[in-house]
DNA sequence: TATTGTTATACTCTATAACTATA
DNA sequence: TATAGTTATAGAGTATAACAATA
């Protein structure tokens, strides 16, 4: 892949920012149906994956700043898909954590979700999943921080 | 790659709608200092590349509704960055065209932004590099309707 | 004083529904 | 009638600044 090495790092970028920007339009429009917003399944993702945590460490691992996090949790604690804890030694501290329904709504959200993803992911070749499947690790670390 | 092959598509769009979120989050935010949003400029580079189209046609391509275009577009005429002409045989259409301030802006945008994400990108091998180039058009293929 | 999180405020982004003008 | 675009309206998403509580 000659051509690829090339490429400059600005190049690159200029290529891969329009195509992040419309294909995440593409991800968080199809909420049709869907009863909560990509913000909020991908906070719910979070706290399954990694477990409780702060809502400060919420916050950076989803990229954001505290207060939109603020306003994200009390969205979902109204509707009880999240609880909130004072942290034992340091009480300034709330520690999040996702509910049963919480469990059981991202479940059937992921669900749903994935399977519109897929029947655009299956017009893809194998060897463009596989492509795929392999760049995601160098999507998260280009997202970290 | 063998491990990619037995992914099923539903497991890999539960890898990559988060980072696609969180990703774009970065890039979205990364406009201290910036004078149009990457919105803005996304349109703009739209124009730049494919040339004059009417507002519909750039609606569909940025993947947006036609009322958000015509708001971004408003954003963008009152401040000369592109200019609009009724097409000539079908009145209703507005033809849309980057002008020559807007061009000056757009490459001035994307080069500041460009050097800023290019140092993440530093981060990465060259390998890494010419995977992620190489996924490009297979985003680009994901992103169309 | 420094840190954690929230409140207050404001702007961007985007959609759906209803409308106008033109075809 | 159908289509292109705009206006009206609303909600989601997010930030910065200022604040309160705690360390």
């Amino acid at each position: 892949m000659t051509a690829a090495t090339r490429q400059s790092p600005a190049e690159l970028a200029s290529l891969l920012r329009p195509v992040l920007l419309r294909l995440t339009r593409l991800v968080r429009n199809q909420r049709a149906d869907m009863s909560v917003t990509l913000t909020e399944l991908s906070a719910m993702a979070a706290l399954e994956k990694y477990g409780r945590m702060s809502a400060g460490e919420l916050a950076t691992c989803e990229r954001v700043q505290p207060p939109s996090m603020t306003k994200v949790l009390a969205k979902l604690e109204d509707r009880g898909l999240v609880r909130r804890e004072v942290h034992p030694t340091d009480r300034r501290q709330a520690i999040i954590e996702i509910t049963e329904p919480g469990l059981a709504l991202l479940d059937s959200e992921r669900s749903s979700r994935n399977a519109w993803l897929s029947r655009r992911l299956e017009t893809l070749s194998a060897a463009e999943l596989a492509a795929l499947l392999s760049i995601v690790p160098v999507l998260d670390k280009l997202a970290e921080q």
